[in-house]
DNA sequence: CGCCTCCTTGACTTTCATCAACGACTGTGG
DNA sequence: CCACAGTCGTTGATGAAAGTCAAGGAGGCG
């Protein structure tokens, strides 16, 4: 964390606000100042926890999680870099954890109370991603519950594609996803044995390319679409920040 | 529609905020004026629509649902008397159709706004309504993702039951469920012959009895909890409105 | 070198969807 | 009043999909 964290936050927050410099910097200090290195693996928020902190995930991938009694966990949806995110209630439903290496920003909701009188747009952009992340979980409820493995990972995949390319961390299909068959599993609610069968099928049929753990590059959009069952026109317009109240989306697109 | 809207709309917002007569008629009157009867099976919104309205639910259940390209379709949320449905973005993700007979108030946004700038709680409100409503859907993909036909089933009954009796809807583990065995599979992800035998086999272990199309009584808490391996407190407090935002929340409780 | 994690593959089992047939019930129109 | 169609729940038979178990192999790291 030693470059400035304005720019990381910024494909969200700065592209959509026009920043005052010297409120800007204020944010920038509070962001610094709760920002904390977390390691893959390692929890931040247990399901069950009181919390009275807002996450702004300044790199990385968090995974928000829950589990069964008998240990099987399900990722009920990934933060991304320059998300937000607010635990409901005064007891979180999920766990949060590092998926990959990850900095995050642990700020107290006193201090982020106090940063939105200063920036009320954050209020709108918090709330965008809220309705982004719910439109992704409706979309991943509906593969759970409707579809196949193979449309699972498609559309997990398609997502995950949309989502980075917006933040430039996806070009022509080609991104990371530092996770492994398991936990990817836990994401698109199979076993790590079946990811991986399902995945070789995809590969096998030319429509990914999969290299270590885990390179993926997509090589047929079309084809992949179709498994997922899905438009990728429509996908992008749902999944990417949106919301009648936030008019300058230029900003934004111009990730697209 | 001939009563008054306001005890309707109730069990949520009158009972959390200490209501001014006159800015409470206000309310009451637009409500009354978008108000609108919905029959069973009628959409309201469609996925993809364009939308700039926010939904009261006054009376009955709605649902919000998704569908993939070959017609199966998956229920996301149910959202019963008191709750609020704003689509997060431009374009709604999710269709939303009455599965009940159903008074829905129709409030364009501008209308909307107008109101909250009189009674700024109803902002804490639905954003307590919201994450409950994500509470519940985590819940629910955890399930799908994870948990068998029995779990996905209990679970879905507890919730229902938990929602219900704190609407004075459902008494002693009592309760109406306004959908046949098509819908509620929509719900939980199963196909309607699968929720035939499940909800045969919880009933012939003497865990619930069904009457007609459909009347529930859940007999065996206890059991009905292991299965959808969930505490049924901590399934209260999750599930029910809450919020740190939220601090008298007693007068809900009232109805608990 | 040896341990560990993770991917891969095969064999087997479980769960659930699907297909199909039947019966109960409802409402309709003759 | 009765035939009729339509919807819905129920049950059995069958098959496909995915989980589980197990073993082997590749790579990374101390």
């Amino acid at each position: 964390m030693s470059q400035a964290v304005g720019h990381i936050f910024g494909a969200r927050v700065e592209g959509v606000i026009t920043a005052h410099q010297g409120v800007s910097d204020h944010l920038e200090k509070i962001l610094r100042l709760h920002c904390r290195t977390i390691k893959p693996g390692q929890p931040i928020i247990i399901e069950g926890d009181k919390t009275n902190t807002v996450l702004c995930v300044l790199s990385g991938w968090l995974s928000l999680s829950k589990s069964l009694p008998d240990g099987e966990s399900q990722i009920v949806d990934l933060a991304l870099q320059g998300e937000i995110i607010e635990t409901g209630g005064p007891v979180s439903s999920v766990t949060v954890e590092a998926v990959s290496q990850a900095s995050v920003a642990l700020v107290p909701v006193a201090a982020w109370d106090a940063i939105k009188l200063q920036r009320p747009d954050l209020d709108r952009i918090s709330k965008a991603i809220r309705a982004a992340s719910r439109s992704r979980m409706a979309e991943r409820m509906l593969r759970l519950g409707r579809g196949r493995a193979a449309m699972r990972m498609a559309y997990a995949l398609l997502e995950l594609n949309v989502r980075l390319e917006a933040l430039g961390q996806a070009r022509e299909g080609k991104f990371h996803i530092p996770m492994n068959q398991r936990i990817l599993g836990d994401f698109v609610g199979l076993s790590s044995v079946h990811v991986c069968r399902t995945l070789g099928r995809l590969v096998s049929d030319g429509i990914i390319r999969v290299a270590g753990q885990m390179d993926i590059e997509i090589l047929d959009f079309d084809a992949l679409s179709e498994i997922a069952g899905i438009e990728l026109i429509s996908l992008q317009r749902e999944i990417i920040l949106h919301g009648d109240d936030m008019t300058p989306v230029q900003p934004c697109a111009a990730f697209a």
